[in-house]
DNA sequence: AGGCGCTTGTGAAGACGTGCACAAATCGCG
DNA sequence: CGCGATTTGTGCACGTCTTCACAAGCGCCT
């Protein structure tokens, strides 16, 4: 299908190279290396295998270098990976090449955390308006830039170029400012509220859940509590294996 | 009515069914069906349709239906499911019939704003100990929890059954963290920092990376414009880029 | 130049997840 | 009591993701 262009691929790196479309497991990934990938330039290495950078970055060096593969072919055989090089080639497929506006709407308990929090700058984005609803919370300054009334959307979209829209508004207001924001033409929204959000085709919606995410670990904790509980259901008997098998395995120690 | 028992299933008559070993991508899910849930109980309904409550639940009805015949069968044909009786199964597979205490570690910006979240609580949580490294934090009273010093973790883990730590702390500190929550017992970690964290077996690790999510949300926006800009092949004339705002294409919204 | 060790990139196979489509089960009603 | 309407539970086919294993490529050393 694709013709898959050669190494030397017309356009120069730097210039415009046609993005290849990454299935979304890669996509996903890609922003872990990214990272690792900073860590290693600060760090002071130059190259790095795909072992080593699949250790920093917590996976399996085969898919690793799967991921890698469909960027094209950065890496030299014998050698491994040039960090600078990586580290454009991902930033440019992840559209970091410029510094994407965010809006954040809600600016409550958790809002006023993420407007102080400086990942949001240091990779790759630019708070560009802090909304919110309550009047009274109009006006407050936070990190140097002041909290607009959330009917302001449509002005601040229009002098800003807002990208991406961040909602940490209480579930009830989600909806609405999602419709909102798709109003004023934003196609990529990051929900912190607990809810499912129904939008046009053709908007991108991620959510943060920090109570599903406590919910999938209390599963892994109730499934590890229960099986040092019930060994087997055979019918054999009981037959008293803790001791002995299960070394490679959970070393838990769940006592009390 | 409630007569459950379901084919091959080794369930005792009593309150131990033996908790099958569901596929991860459907964990990752019952709890998004636990909320939609709730939702709909809080409105007055007895039961659901699976395609109601895949509705709700911004999921397709097929993948619902498959996804609870794995705890069972605990829905009527030609009826839908008991939302009562539903409820009260996902919240046992989940090992949420306990309410688990969490350690939060690190009441810096984000901390400060999880301390203070009321979804633990409504969602199955206990927030049992609230620590910092910083003495001047220590002492701070937060929604009636005082914040302890982090060396107290080992007196806290014995008096408190911690079953889940979470780590608001900078990156740097991060492993350090997870090193002395593993060794008091912990075997659940929910790390906001951004950085791999290196466990034992047996500990399972989940992060929360806000950046992550914005970068892949810009790798969508970055193809969404791609697309719009070249249809075909390379040749591209100028592209008369509207001031107006572009209409983009069916792209599909799809989260985590 | 040639060989050797190291590392990438990838084909193939298998595991896993998804969604369709339909038989089986249940309810309500005449 | 039987029938049609409804909805579950699941077999199956398909797509995506992971992992293995190894040939091809590269640099270095002799
Ligand atoms: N606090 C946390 O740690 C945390 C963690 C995970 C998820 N959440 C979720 O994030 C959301 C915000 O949590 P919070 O603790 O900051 O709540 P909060 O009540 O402190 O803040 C909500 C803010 O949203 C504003 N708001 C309400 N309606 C609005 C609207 N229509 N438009 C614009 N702004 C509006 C309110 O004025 C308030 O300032 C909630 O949905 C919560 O469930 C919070
Ligand atoms: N603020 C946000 O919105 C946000 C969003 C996403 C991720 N994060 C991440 O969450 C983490 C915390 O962010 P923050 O903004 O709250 O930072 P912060 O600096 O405000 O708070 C960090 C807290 O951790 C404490 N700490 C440091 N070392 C410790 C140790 N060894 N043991 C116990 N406590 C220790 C500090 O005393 C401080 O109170 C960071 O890793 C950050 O990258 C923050």
């Amino acid at each position: 299908m694709s013709q898959h262009r050669h190494p030397g691929a017309p356009g120069r790196a730097g210039a415009v190279p046609a993005l290849p479309d990454l299935p979304e497991a890669t996509v996903a990934r890609l922003p872990e290396y990214l990272r690792a990938l900073h860590n290693l330039a600060e760090t002071g290495h130059e190259t790095i295998s795909s072992e080593g950078l699949a250790n920093a970055a917590g996976v399996n060096s085969a898919k690793l270098r799967k991921d890698l593969s469909h960027l094209g072919s950065y890496g030299t055989r014998g050698v491994g990976y040039d960090v600078g090089l990586l580290i454009d080639q991902i930033e440019y497929v992840l559209g970091l090449t410029q510094r994407r506006a965010v809006a954040l709407v809600g600016v409550g308990n958790l809002g006023h955390a993420l407007a102080g929090y400086d990942g949001f700058v240091s990779r790759g984005f630019r708070i560009a308006a802090l909304l919110d609803a309550d009047p009274a919370r109009v006006g407050e300054e936070i990190n140097g830039m002041t909290v607009q009334h959330v009917d302001e959307l449509p002005r601040v979209a229009a002098e800003e170029s807002i990208a991406i829209g961040v909602i940490a508004t209480p579930a009830t207001a989600a909806q609405a400012v999602a419709d909102q924001l798709v109003a004023v033409g934003v196609t990529s929204i990051l929900n912190f509220a607990p809810c499912v959000l129904s939008v046009p085709d053709g908007v991108d919606v991620r959510k943060v859940d920090l109570a599903i995410e406590l919910q999938i670990l209390s599963f892994h904790e109730h499934r590890k509590a229960s099986l040092t509980a019930l060994p087997t259901t055979g019918g054999s008997a009981l037959t008293a294996l803790p001791g002995g098998l299960a070394v490679t395995e959970s070393q838990e120690a769940i006592g009390t």
